[in-house]
DNA sequence: ATGAAAGCGCTAACAC
DNA sequence: GTGTTAGCGCTTTCAT
């Protein structure tokens, strides 16, 4: 391999170096049992002095495996990095990939074209197996991995229906959850920060907020609606918009964290005591509400769990114990904090 | 490839169905002009039909190239995705890269273990060039990365002074600058929030910050200085420590953006006007503070221009022009923002 | 336990 | 313009 003018040694190198054929360093480099300690210990000595390293390219070639997995994000909204929702994930998969010495690359595709190279880049070849987040209606990624048959395996429901493997919370139940706690503790005039509603998880937590009204016999107020893209600048825009609205609503359901930090701070600005004249329940992706001020009462989404779940669904599949697609829905849970 | 059952086409089953020889095929696929009109539609019409995509790995190993850039990002704290600053780099990277049909992954390194891993990655050739960011003093990648002669390019001067590609600004004399604006506008009592003196951007803009002082006469006051780690939260945490410490500051030097709005924040929470008895201005990494309230004065770092620089200097080396290691250094400038 | 040899799917000379 | 051929560096039967 040349790079920068010096070639890089190859498996004969280090076989005659090491007084022994091509196939017994393949065989030390791969662990096979099948060695003497004697030719183990020659070949590790000249692996040593000739700085060997294995190439991916050759080696995939004939394994047809890169030990390399992809999370691919797929959101035009550049804010994604900046959710903590996406830092733990990267940082659960990681550690749940490093058990397995296979390495983990992220890919962002911002926008159709992207979204091709990207599909283009993983049907390549560069890829074992693909985590797929940040879902939006017209996403055509889901369509491009499928039919190439990649493992592949979504965070979250797809929107369309389709046989994939993913994992994913009740997002609805858990919204009806968080609007049914407002309406026991005597709100009526409940408001709603919603998520996209191109996204899976938006249409949930709304449809939630939705069924949490309903079985209170209470109306759905459509000036108490407002869509707050998930962000946390968006969540303080879509409450000042709700105030302004509605003035007299008394709770507010927040489809998601940053928003809910965001919200939170729209009312305080405003002058809104929380949770005296208005109570909040955020929808908490990534547990940061818990370091809000004032403490936030939310529906805990269990994100470690999914993504050890996503890691072991697709590991399946790559490892080709591969049967069907597998889903795996995990529970939410009301932590309510103690309000000042 | 044997991916879920199916085997996918291969070159030869192309020039078989299109009736001309492997070659040929090859010769389409690679846009080469030496080619009849009539053998590269059958060709294309044949790929088409089979859904042929080429295999990466036996590509490369030809031309030992992957088409494949990484950007790693070489940081403990997870809250680096959190820094808009991260998200405005990988846009304008992909964004440059998009020209070229190179792909742009990310890796993410946090420990030494992930370091050795990302290493080890990169050195089996899985990329043609790396970007690196987010370096501390202790950081293994570096060494590893100039030591595999993979294509290199640092954002920052390496802390080392070793002799590697990178793009930089003068931290320094902004900080430098930033300073001397407040001492301009009388202020004498100047704290500063600095960033981690493991990264050289933390190091340039505290010596600027001295050199700032030492040139207006003004005596470093040990009791002014604390460090925010470059996140918002830190920003927070070390603004309230200097109130605490030393109430009496009139203006305040903050090391980057984030931790420019968790300081403000901090400010506005403890009842301190700004810029009315204190004077805030920020190291501008990201393009944020403009979207500050109050409007913040800031010391902007071309962060576009420098990822610009960077993918030029990477290209080049990837494109074999490469000699000797190169260097750029970006300008900042002071935007002093209207403050009411 | 080890070596010889075949071949993964592709590109790149080299002939024609 | 097109086909033939020789590898790229590795893993993996298959003998021994």
């Amino acid at each position: 391999m040349t790079i920068g003018g010096r070639t890089s040694p190859t498996l004969d190198e280090v076989a005659e170096l090491a007084g022994v054929s091509r196939a017994t360093v393949s065989r030390v480099i791969n662990d096979s049992p099948r060695v003497s300690p004697e030719a183990r210990e020659a070949v590790h000595s000249a692996v040593a002095q000739l700085r060997y390293v294995p190439n991916r390219m050759a080696r995939s070639l004939v394994t047809r495996r890169t030990d390399t997995i992809a999370l691919v994000l797929s959101e035009s909204n550049s804010q994604v990095f900046t959710d903590p929702f996406f830092a733990s994930m990267v940082r659960e998969l990681s550690a749940r990939l490093s058990d397995t010495d296979r390495a983990l690359v992220l890919l962002a595709a911002r926008d159709r074209g992207e979204q091709e190279k990207v599909g283009r880049w993983v049907r390549q070849g560069h890829v074992d197996g693909v985590v797929l987040v940040s879902l939006h209606r017209d996403d055509l990624l889901p369509g491009l991995l499928r039919e190439s048959n990649v493992p592949l395996v979504l965070l979250g429901r797809p929107l369309d229906g389709a046989a994939v493997s993913h994992v994913d919370t009740d997002n609805a139940a858990g919204a009806a959850t968080a609007t049914a706690y407002l309406v026991a503790a005597g709100r009526r005039r409940i408001a709603t920060v919603t998520g996209p509603l191109d996204m899976i998880a938006g249409v949930d937590r709304y449809a939630g907020y939705r069924r949490g009204l309903a079985d209170a016999g209470l109306p759905l107020r459509e000036e108490l609606v407002e869509d707050g893209d998930f962000t946390e600048a968006g969540g303080a825009r879509a409450m000042r918009a709700l105030l302004e609205r509605a003035p007299d609503l008394d709770a507010v359901f927040v489809a998601s964290d940053p928003m809910a930090v965001g919200a939170l701070r729209a009312l305080h600005d405003a002058g809104r005591t929380v949770p005296g004249d208005v109570a909040v329940v955020g929808f908490d992706d990534a547990v940061v509400a818990a370091t809000s001020d004032p403490p936030l009462t939310t529906v805990a989404q269990p994100l470690d769990e999914m993504t050890r779940l996503m890691v072991e669904l697709l590991l399946r599949q790559v490892e080709g114990d591969a049967d069907e697609p597998e889903v795996r829905i995990c529970d939410t849970r009301l932590v309510v904090r103690a309000s000042a």
